[in-house]
DNA sequence: AATTAAATCCCCCGAACAGGGGATTATCAC
DNA sequence: GTGATAATCCCCTGTTCGGGGGATTTAATT
């Protein structure tokens, strides 16, 4: 038996709900409320093993229901319930530490299944939020193409601007004169198109070249 | 009818793929590969809807594969069919340009499935990978918790500084004079434990604050 | 009414940096 | 063996920065 928390604001879906998870013998819904707003109780009293969560709710939305219930309970997954295919709200869903993530037009059959599989250890979404994640993710992790050709001994140097070290710091730690770092200094500048030491922090960071 | 390749050095694996894609209906094998070597010959001769692609073969690994594909052909999806379920896999294939990951303990009812779904639009991977995504992406865009208690125009002075500018030139965009903009960068560098432009500046980027 | 904080500006001084010019040695490619 | 490149160092000059003092105005908080 799995127990099962829902919170949506739409009482006809919230009572389809629950009756298709109850029907099915293997959930036991614990609570089922029309608003986030006394969640963190709920929770403390039923510690269900997941919860259902609206987005666009009356009151705390969901997002910020996920952020509540897993700052005081980690343990407790929370699945997204929702209509809302957009970006914006699946990437902050994600990072407010929800655990899956589906849509409303889903078959009431795929839900059970999607929530069975959530409980053999799965994350449940759709093949198109899938997708969106896994776009997202390509993104925001884009590795740099150029390395600008600096040499091993210049990306060592911009290393350690980056730490905000001045060249007399650099030259002393590899026992090299402050000039010699000046004048690796000066050819990273050229490389890097640019005219000051932060300018150049700025693009290796930009850059992900360190 | 769905067109499908097929790359997978275990002859018996991939016959009997092969022959579960071929008498579904559903799928025509335009070619079936025991390595990645012609790869892009045979892609750009049958141009096939999706490639399923095993990651540990002779020659050229998986990985390698989708990206010389995807560098030709992006159109043409290619779904990870592996036993390896480690983040280092996965992150690869998915930054190669991997439009799914499943993995070889399928069921091959589930495995029809998840292609069908795949062919409806979304991205197949079992719920194992799904959450590893979704931690992955939760890891990589951790969000800075500490904004330092930066000023609204500190903020925008900071980001300046991240663009190369000096003082002078935000000073002069802003209508503003040099000493301004100094006053407000030495109050910056009392909140971030800075005393440097670089300093500032590489500190805006590893704690995410810009 | 008094206090605080933010934003604006000023001066001084020494240190650090930017850009320009060099020089030498060693290694590697052609 | 000539040329190119990387790495090491030097000098000079002007600019920018960093840290130390200030000051005034405005808005908000108490």
């Amino acid at each position: 038996m799995t127990t099962i928390g829902i919170v949506e604001d739409n009482d006809v879906l919230r009572n389809s709900l629950e009756m298709l998870l109850q029907n099915n013998g293997n959930y036991q819904v614990v609570f089922s409320l029309h608003d986030a707003r006394t969640i963190l109780e709920q929770t403390e009293i039923h510690m269900p093993r997941l919860i259902l969560m609206d987005i666009d709710m009356p009151g705390i939305n969901g997002i910020e229901a996920v952020k509540l219930v897993k700052k005081d309970f980690p343990a407790v997954d929370i699945i997204m319930f929702t209509v809302f295919e957009d970006d914006e709200k699946i990437f902050r869903s994600v990072m407010a530490g929800a655990s899956g993530y589906l849509l409303k037009k889903i078959a009431p059959s795929r839900l059970l299944e999607a929530l069975a599989d959530f409980v053999q250890g799965g994350a449940p979404m759709t093949g198109s939020i899938a997708t969106r994640v896994l776009e997202m993710f390509r993104k925001q992790t884009k590795q740099t193409t150029a390395n600008f050709n600096l040499s091993v001994k210049e990306l060592e140097i911009l290393t350690a601007l980056t730490e905000g070290k001045s060249f007399k710091v650099i030259a002393a730690e590899r026992f090299l004169s402050a000039e010699t770092i000046k004048s690796h200094v000066k050819n990273i500048y050229v490389k890097l198109h640019v005219h000051s030491k932060s300018a150049a922090v700025a693009k290796a960071f930009k850059e992900k070249i360190i």
